[in-house]
RNA sequence: GGCCAGGUGGCAGAGUGGUUAUGCAGAGGACUGCAAAUCCUUGUAUGCCGGUUCGAUUCCGACCCUGGCCUCCA
């Protein structure tokens, strides 16, 4: 049972097998920091960090690099409109970006690049480039990639470039040999933020800081590149012609992207402006809350983010904590173990099923659904052969590669059960006040009264729940 | 115009050459004063037309439709 990865090179799931037996050197392009990130940026950070630890998970040694664009176009128009410098503007989006990344439970990369600390790394890319005859230098200072150096282009995309001119927007951007020709260092206009060059003033274009930080980090070969599928053309195509056209070797082995995120059934995008900020999921939503849903999509699916899909994620979130609770103070020391040996086996032989198919966390998370039902299945019944406690720290452990429910359920579903409350404006006296109160009128067989005291508690969100061992209240998500 | 992805039950959405996930919603049941929660059971689903096959939702071809990329984007 091994691990099988869609290469969007090939385009077809191949069995994977790194370049060098036992380590993953990954890379996946990470975010321009022109702003606030958006979830989308969550999405493709969740994806590659499941993907980092479920390698791990298998005992590789994983070398994950992601990158910040700390320097571009964009970055330097929002700057100047916010009177800052562009450099300290970077540092401040950067900053807050790695606080929403921590908070969203993703693991900190190996390492995390910024393309202006690697000005010289870019420039001698460039140099090399220009010497070897794949690039030169424009009257005005600028330096091209020579399309036609690199006979290769569009291998990654489908795109011929030839056949795909109708219809494209040119601009025309004085000095290109060819309107196909792509920037690799963009000369300062006067007051922008530049570096010393040989070709004068000027700082890297977009794709070369990626190929450029992937030589110094990794190497001139990697087991993993990924990113958004919106980055497929031109931004990887452009890497591989930099890359290889430097190296002369394959740059990297598989490549992974995953889906774009919808918003209600349309796409988000910049120019749509229909962003979703992560800050804002997660001033309402917890970390397993947004991983969940995130999580149950295959990630070179679209996701779209519909309005019921982080409550209904909340609630899935919520129950499967509440089995984990429920277990809290059980005896199961009568269990017979080789049954639960067994029950084990088949849950991790499901996890790793699921995962082993090019990362399916979608199908663990259905099977998932299937373990608590055991568990609660199990509990319900007057004894069980099972022990459960140790099944649902094996499906806990399993977990982690998701980073979901790892938090301990009883401060989970307190912590939830305050937030509700918080918002209903009860207190837990109020509640247990209520539940005396409707004791009495069921003993008097004040059944109005009684569902009148249910009722007017379920519309603050706090629902009552009858069991032999008296009445329990639980939060209504 | 070029390239790509996809069309599955009420909705969302997987896998699979023959017995088809999962969730939500619905129905029935256990339970309950009634509920809730939980569990169990359940439903004429695979765009259209051909082909390959003993057998296709799954493979091949044509067609129709939807979406994406080709411009900054994760």
């Amino acid at each position: 049972m091994a691990l099988k990865v869609y290469n969007v090179l090939s385009r077809i799931k191949e069995d994977f097998t790194p370049l060098n037996p036992g380590v993953v050197n990954m890379y996946a392009c990470g975010i321009t920091v022109s702003g606030d990130a958006h979830i989308g940026h969550a999405y493709q950070s969740v994806v590659f960090d499941v993907i980092t630890r479920y390698l791990r998970y298998l005992g590789y040694d994983v070398k994950y690099v992601r990158n910040y664009t700390d320097v571009d176009d964009k970055i330097i128009a929002n700057a100047a409109r916010a009177g800052m410098d562009p450099i300290e503007f970077a540092e401040k989006y950067m900053a807050q970006t790695d606080i929403e990344m921590d908070a969203l439970g993703n693991a900190q990369p190996t390492i995390m690049a910024r393309a202006t600390k690697c000005i010289d790394d870019i420039i001698n890319f460039v140099q090399k480039l220009i010497d070897s005859g794949h690039a030169y230098v424009s009257e005005f200072g600028d330096v091209y990639f020579k399309l036609s150096s690199f006979p290769e282009y569009g291998k990654l995309s489908h795109i011929q470039v030839d056949k795909n001119d109708t219809g494209v927007r040119k601009e025309t951007e004085p000095g290109k040999q060819n309107d196909l020709d792509f920037a690799l260092w963009k000369s300062a206009k006067p007051g922008e933020i530049a570096w010393k060059s040989p070709w004068g003033m000027g700082r890297p274009g977009w794709h070369i800081e990626c190929s450029a930080m992937n030589l110094k980090y990794l190497g001139e070969q990697i087991d993993i590149h990924g990113g958004g599928r919106d980055l497929v053309f031109p931004h990887h195509e452009n890497e591989i012609a930099q890359s290889e056209s430097l190296t002369g070797k394959q740059f990297a082995k598989y490549w992974i992207h995953c889906g774009l995120v919808k918003i209600n059934g349309q796409k988000m995008s910049k120019s749509l402006g229909n962003g979703i900020l992560l800050k804002d999921v997660l001033a309402k939503y917890d970390a397993d809350t947004i991983r969940f849903a995130l999580l149950r999509n295959t990630y070179s699916a679209d996701i779209d983010i519909t309005d019921s899909l982080l409550p209904e994620s909340r609630k899935h979130i919520y129950k499967m904590y509440s089995g984990l609770a429920a277990l809290n103070g059980r005896d199961f020391s009568d269990a017979d173990q080789n049954e639960t040996n067994a029950k084990i086996d088949e849950i991790k032989n499901e996890f790793e099923r699921a995962m082993n198919d090019n990362f399916n966390t979608l199908e663990v998370i259905a099977a998932a659904f299937g373990w608590f039902g055991f568990i609660n299945t199990e509990l319900a019944k007057k004894s069980t052969e099972y022990d459960l406690k140790r099944i649902a720290d094996k499906i806990v452990e399993l977990f982690r590669v998701l980073n979901i429910l790892q938090q301990n359920p009883i401060e989970y579903i307190e912590k939830t059960k305050n937030d509700v409350l918080e918002k209903s404006g009860l207190t837990v006296d109020d509640i247990e006040k209520s539940i005396n109160e409707r004791l009495v009128a069921k003993q008097n067989k004040d059944w109005a009264t009684a569902d009148a005291v249910r009722a007017k508690l379920l519309d603050k969100g706090i629902v009552l729940n009858d069991t032999p061992n008296g009445t329990t209240w639980d939060v209504n998500l």
